[in-house]
RNA sequence: GCUCCCUUCGUCUAGAGGCCUAGGACAUAGCCCUCUCAAGGCUGUAACACGGGUUCGAAUCCCGUAGGGAGCGCCA
């Protein structure tokens, strides 16, 4: 039997971080087996799921490289089948109809609260005790489940967790409108698409030996569970909007790279040693969901950025630009030349922690002119250091080679016929030819700016 | 309330009874490098939740306690 894993999300809410991870170790643990990833869209709530939603899940996929080999499957569409199945059990009995109102279970549940008791069903409909056909409402189905003894999860991160099925009551499996939920339609899709490694995160723990009991009712065998742990805010509380539960799709604007996102997201919950930087053929290949903690772990926005930045450092460059040219559309500038790019790329990546941050402090890069910082000018362009800057425009402007080293080479040239120290006379050129103090080193920042612009820029200045 | 799960530096983690004077990484502090900003290098601060056992020996095994989380829906 092949591995196949899935990813089903259920768009109510906009696929974040937490998600994510659950999808990258089911992709993984996919792709290391040679196996099969599916993607499967659970909006059975219809109330509740929404259309941006499915799209935030698809195209956050997409964005981050985790292609699936099977689906989307909606199980919307699937209706038909858990009927088929649905009638199934009513015909071995396996599930019955219950006519109490919600206005009675209200009053159990409320009855056994205040006995200190666990909420649960009890059964009267089951065992003859309930309203019945006569009551004229339309039923709903419930799954029986066995009555006495134990079920066990097999669970490859917490191990074999030991239920009572006493503790568990007769869940619904088809509303009284006749729509299946949750539970009931997981069972039949996961037993139909022939999954075999369910990973989910550990809030679905407790929902599993109910799932495991339909599984046998049916017929199946059941696949291998793996909860994982979940992932909380940087303070430790419940992943919020404030932090982390925004839109995946906000790490693309933000100028995070898939890479570094997979790489920070597998490192919550799984190690390999003391490697902190993972390529994605790494994490395939070393990745095992048994290695992954039981432990609940804690966003860390730093980290994140410091691991971006190591992947931008490290990634070939070409990979980066058009990365990097998204960002610059989003700020309006358009004409920029691969080739440039990538020099830009290699100039700014060791300062910057993301791409927009490194889109936004390259814009001198582009364009005619600069518009000058008054604090840089007042304290950088002084009349001594405009005197010194007019000796290396003209030589500048004859530079036989307009390259980082040539250019590098005349600037200490200059300032030691000038018996300036290198600073006093580059920083100046800096606030020339890109308006601050902030820059790449001033070599390579004219060898990217090119000689008509930086001289353009170094005459608006010296007038 | 009941059931289930979890617990190593601020954070992510290494650690499967002696290799632990508890290692690495982010963050943080200091120093070095330096044309700015970075990147990089070096150094420092900082943790086995608590209490009992088991054992010659426990961060590692067992039992409690405390704290945190999840579930208990005609939500997923």
């Amino acid at each position: 039997m092949t591995t196949t894993t899935r990813f089903a999300p259920s768009p109510t809410g906009l696929l974040h971080i937490g998600g994510v991870r659950t999808a990258l170790f089911s992709w993984l643990y996919a792709r290391r087996h040679g196996g099969k990833f599916i993607l499967r869209i659970e909006d059975t709530d219809l109330e509740r799921s929404t259309p941006e939603a499915v799209r935030v899940i698809l195209e956050g996929m997409e964005w981050l490289g985790l292609a699936h080999d099977e689906g989307p499957h909606y199980q919307t569409q699937r209706f038909g089948r858990y009927k088929e199945v649905l009638a199934q059990m009513l015909a071995a009995g396996t599930v019955y109809h219950c006519y109490c109102s919600k206005d009675e279970l209200d009053a159990m549940r409320g009855a056994q609260q205040a006995q200190k008791l666990k909420p649960r069903y009890d059964g009267r409909c089951r065992h003859g005790r309930g309203p019945g056909a006569e009551s004229g409402r339309a039923p709903v189905v419930r799954f029986k489940n066995p009555e006495e003894g134990a079920t066990v999860v097999r669970d490859v991160v917490h191990g074999d967790v030991v239920f009572q099925n006493s503790e568990l009551d007769d869940l619904i499996i088809a509303r009284s409108d006749g729509t299946p939920t949750y539970n009931f339609c997981v069972v039949v899709d996961d037993a139909d698409m022939g999954v075999t490694h369910v990973i989910r995160g550990d809030d679905h723990l407790n929902n599993t030996p109910r799932q495991l009991n339909m599984l046998l009712a049916l017929g199946h065998e059941p696949p291998v569970y793996a909860h994982v742990p979940m992932i909380l805010g940087p303070d430790g509380a419940k992943l919020s909007k404030r932090h982390g539960a925004v839109s995946v799709l906000q790490y693309q604007e933000e100028g995070y790279l898939p890479d570094a996102l997979l790489n920070y997201l597998v490192r919550l919950g799984w190690s390999h040693g003391d490697q902190e930087i993972f390529s994605r053929d790494e994490m395939v290949k070393l990745f095992d969901i048994k290695d992954v903690n039981k432990a609940a772990s804690a966003f860390n926005p730093d980290k994140l950025l410091w691991l971006n930045q190591q992947h931008m450092m490290r990634a070939e460059p070409v990979t980066i630009v058009p990365h990097l040219r998204w960002q610059l559309v989003h700020l309006g500038i358009e004409a920029a030349d691969d080739g440039v790019l990538e020099a830009i790329i290699i100039a700014q990546r060791e300062r910057a922690k993301t791409l927009k941050e490194m889109a936004e402090n390259s814009r001198f890069f582009f364009g005619e002119g600069v518009t000058l910082d008054d604090k840089a000018a007042q304290k950088h362009l002084t009349a001594e250091s405009r005197q010194a800057l007019q000796q290396l425009a003209s030589r500048l402007r004859m530079l036989p080679e307009w390259t980082a080293a040539s250019i590098h080479e005349l600037v200490q040239a200059v300032a030691a016929e000038l018996t300036l120290s290198l600073g006093k006379l580059a920083q100046p050129l800096r606030v020339a030819v890109t308006g601050g103090t902030v820059s790449p080193p001033i070599d390579q920042t004219l060898a990217i700016l090119g000689r008509e612009r930086t001289m353009n820029r170094l005459l608006a200045v010296l007038g």
